[in-house]
RNA sequence: CGAGGUGUAGCGCAGUUUGGUAGCGCACAUGGUUUGGGACCAUGGGGCCGGAGGUUCGAAUCCUCUCACCUCGACCA
């Protein structure tokens, strides 16, 4: 009991050697994902999947709270749909698979592997919109979308990715700005509360903004590493969309309406949020509301009269409860498996012997800590609940707190750099607003805004000096580099 | 797109300089002994040496061309 983890998982690269590999190591090791034959393409294998299920499951569970219902569009969207808002195919355009030939045919129009479905939705709510009693729109798609990138790292940024996109319409600018603001609300809720990863949220700058959006509001995750990673987004649209699609209904006062637009997503990027905000040198630490299974039954000597009979019983007690698996793989020694069920991320390990047996007990080691207790079959049920609700708190207070000890404020660009170099993470800092200031930080220091917080989270720091021109700044902005 | 690098068993690699029957570790399979923090012994299966062409009696090895991937840079919601 107590005893030291000093075993590090062999095939590991030591986060503090190198990060980028101790991250492919961990995901591969894991059977999370593996690469496909197409460049940028990633094949996401059962554990993997089964972390993206419980993801998907909580955030559906919430938007279909608060009243939203699924739907599913199309993945080919023709060019000239694509191409009817100006900003967003400027921005998109680069980025978009295109599909030119069909049974053998070159087509007439090419077609657009969707890299976001904004078009295709607007152009059939078009047909579907008459009247304001049909308002508001609430729906929402689990899908996936083609974005052709140059470099790709599976999860943070994959030529494809599983996300849902939310689309809604609303009669007043209000009711849309609520709703977007609603929808950040439950990404950040659903990210603390089961991700147990601490977000900070805000609006994006213009220039980080979505393409034809009118506002863009974020939450933004702190890595191990110092980097920043973009984790939802909630956009408000206004009337760009409904404008250009000519998206129109009778209105209260018998007149013609545009409606006003948002949508919203998060993707399979999260998955890659809870490996580089948890995870240690010995692989993944899975917050127990997200892990395909809490507990993991390993017999000790499991050869042994009545051994295998009782960690099956145990694992039929907890079943009731809770996600578990008995590792009853012959063959393979009890430290093998403790390592190798380390390694996946498994919060609670539970050990059975003949040794527990006899005096009515067994093991429990947590992920997270490492430590082991005994505890009694007796309620064994009680124990592990306990337990599995620390764990999944203190993950939440461990990242809580890594966020807090590299964030940084900085009065100019020097501090800016030093702050950047040294403990690498946010820097809270005074933002005048111009495009030029943002630039320059971005050009000397490669961060970039992630978000300018909302009023209650806002601070005058330095005397509300911007931190690259010296000239007056309205607003503390959260900066950091980023996947 | 610029610079560099690598392609040999599922994975990681040696062999290429100096041409001569394709090797090692892990993983996998079978049998046995083990089992409270990565056990051990024995046996076994698995290869168009990225692809095409050339030189040669003979090519993983030398030459030419090609394809793919990786790293760094550039670019990027």
């Amino acid at each position: 009991m107590g005893k030291k983890q000093t075993n590090q998982v062999k095939e590991i690269t030591p986060m503090a050697v190198d990060f980028p590999q101790w991250y492919t190591d961990v995901i591969s090791k894991t059977e999370l994902v593996d690469y496909s034959p197409v460049k940028g393409f990633m094949v996401i294998r059962p554990y993997g999947y089964a972390i993206w299920e419980l993801i998907q499951g909580a955030y559906d569970k919430r938007f279909k709270e608060t009243g939203h219902e699924n739907m599913y569009f199309p993945l080919l969207i023709p060019e000239s749909l694509l191409t009817k808002e100006a900003e967003h195919v400027e921005g998109f355009a680069p980025e978009v698979a295109w599909v030119t030939h069909g049974g053998g045919k070159e087509l007439a129009e090419k077609l657009a592997v969707r890299p976001t479905s904004e078009t295709i939705i607007c152009s059939m709510y078009s047909k579907w919109l008459n009247s304001y009693r049909q308002l508001p729109y609430l729906y929402n798609q689990w899908c996936s979308v083609v974005r052709w990138e140059k470099t790709t790292r599976p999860f943070l940024r994959t030529s494809e990715f599983l996300w849902q996109e939310g689309h809604t319409l609303h009669e007043t600018p209000e009711e849309a700005q609520e709703e977007t603001m609603q929808m950040l609300g439950i990404y950040r809720e659903i990210a603390e509360s089961h991700l147990a990863m601490p977000m900070v949220v805000g609006r994006k700058s213009d220039k980080e903004k979505f393409a034809g959006a009118d506002a863009t509001y974020t939450m933004e995750a702190l890595m191990h590493d110092g980097q920043a990673l973009q984790s939802g987004t909630s956009h408000n649209l206004g009337q760009h969309f409904t404008k250009a699609f000519e998206i129109t209904y009778l209105d209260r006062n018998n007149e013609q309406s545009f409606p006003y637009h948002t949508s919203w997503g998060v993707s399979t990027r999260l998955i890659g949020g809870i490996i580089m905000v948890h995870g240690d040198d010995n692989g993944l630490v899975l917050p127990p509301k997200i892990a395909p299974i809490q507990v993991v039954v390993i017999p000790v000597a499991q050869h042994k009269e009545g051994v295998l009979d009782k960690a099956w019983e145990i694992s039929k007690t907890l079943g009731k409860d809770f996600r578990v698996k008995v590792d009853d793989l012959d063959g393979y020694s009890p430290g093998w498996k403790f390592n190798q069920w380390e390694m996946k991320g498994v919060p609670i390990r539970l050990e059975i012997g003949p040794r527990d047996i006899e005096n009515g007990q067994c093991v429990l080691a947590r992920r997270d800590t490492g430590e082991k207790i005994q505890v009694s079959l007796d309620n064994i049920s009680q124990a592990v609940d306990d337990l599995l609700v620390e764990i999944q708190a203190n993950l939440f207070n461990k990242a809580l707190k890594m966020r807090e000890e590299k964030t940084s404020t900085a009065e100019n660009i020097d501090e800016f750099k030093k702050n950047l170099s040294e403990n690498p993470g946010f820097v809270k800092a005074m933002w005048c607003g111009e495009r030029s200031c943002e630039d320059q930080i971005k050009e000397e220091t490669g961060a970039s805004i992630r978000c300018i917080p909302f009023e209650e989270e806002q601070e005058v720091l330095y005397a509300g000096k911007c931190v690259c021109c010296g000239k007056p700044a309205q607003k503390m902005a959260y900066f950091a580099r980023a996947y």
